[in-house]
DNA sequence: GGGCTAGTCTAGCGGCGCTAGAAGTTCTAG
DNA sequence: CTAGAACTTCTAGCGCCGCTAGACTAGCCC
């Protein structure tokens, strides 16, 4: 039994390895060359195998793979919230998020894009996604200290900020005073 | 002479008028379908001609045809914000044009995500876009009463709320508050 | 050994954006 | 009046896309 537990737990090992293969290449690719250059017969090939191998693993196609890769940038984006507000309080926490957040937007645009132009379904029809999601909502709710709606109202401009800043529609020489700005109207009182 | 130049004077009649219906069939498609409905093929279709013909106007191809549709889109979300501030002052300004802009971002999703989708050089590409951007800019400035960083602040607050409202992220049953927020965080000091 | 299952590949479908070059039509110049 | 230039439009095709049916191997169980 040993040997046929051990059978099983190497092959599921082999595939979850070349599942996270997989997704480490989506990732790599559209941050070289944009989401639209990664495409199933690139994927495939770059792990060694064919399409079919790979509708295997994501049988929703290039799409689950664009969600895999965007719950990784949640649970990533979520931590860098958290780490951010560290030893600060008030508004400083409110900037350091907002800096945090931005930061992580401009240095990972594909796997922003990923989080966020995708229909909000393709996330939750995989298992357990709602509470990556969650954390980051929650770590913004920390820093501006008040309720659900200003905390939505807080992620809204930082939603986009980042965007519009990434478009290049903002001037890019005054993002620090559009960072003390938000901290200067959305501090909690004190 | 005159009959020459009634021939050319037809002849650009006739070739505004096709642009002009290829660009209203990619935004009824798009508002119907999604953009990944809009296809050359079937936009030179439902005018009648091939795609060679739609190439002729839009050298860009379909890139070209959004941008042109965006162009529309920004003309009209400038005029819809100036029309708001109709009447108002101080906070009922601000939440006047937030709820002007979020009501065009919902009702014409399509059209809202050419604009802001689309990388914005592609806008620049196209002849005397600039002062259709500047305006609307403009429009959201006169509300908020404050220098450009404000301004895009309040830019950027509104875009975010426009994108997370429409990929159901946001609490659809506290639009108004968020709303009313934006009022108290970005009114003028009076 | 002989069948069964799992894993993988080949080959193909329909559709995409885009374009070269043929064919038809209208205008111009001699 | 006619020959050719210029314009307009179409046919047909390229290379790529996402996706899938069915053939082929290799190893396991009886």
């Amino acid at each position: 039994m040993t040997r046929v537990d051990g059978k099983h737990e190497d092959r599921r090992a082999r595939l979850a390895e070349r599942r996270q293969q997989i997704v480490d290449q989506a990732r790599a690719t559209a941050e070289a060359e944009g989401w639209a250059a990664v495409t199933t017969r690139r994927l495939a090939d770059a792990i060694g195998y064919t399409q079919p191998v790979l509708y295997g693993h994501f049988p929703g196609g290039k799409t689950e793979v664009m969600s895999a890769v965007a719950l990784q940038g949640f649970a990533e984006l979520a931590s860098s919230c958290r780490a951010a507000t560290d030893g600060h309080g008030g508004r400083g926490a409110v900037e350091a998020v907002a800096r945090a957040y931005l930061d992580f937007a401009a240095h990972h645009p594909a796997l922003y894009e990923a989080m966020f132009r995708l229909p909000i379904e393709a996330h939750f029809a995989v298992e357990g996604n709602e509470a990556e999601l969650r954390a980051g909502f929650d770590a913004l709710a920390v820093a501006v200290h008040g309720d659900g709606t200003t905390t939505e109202l807080f992620w809204s401009v930082l939603h986009g900020l980042g965007e519009l800043e990434r478009s290049g529609r903002l001037r890019p020489e005054h993002r620090a005073e559009r960072i003390s700005e938000v901290g200067a109207r959305f501090a909690p009182a004190p």
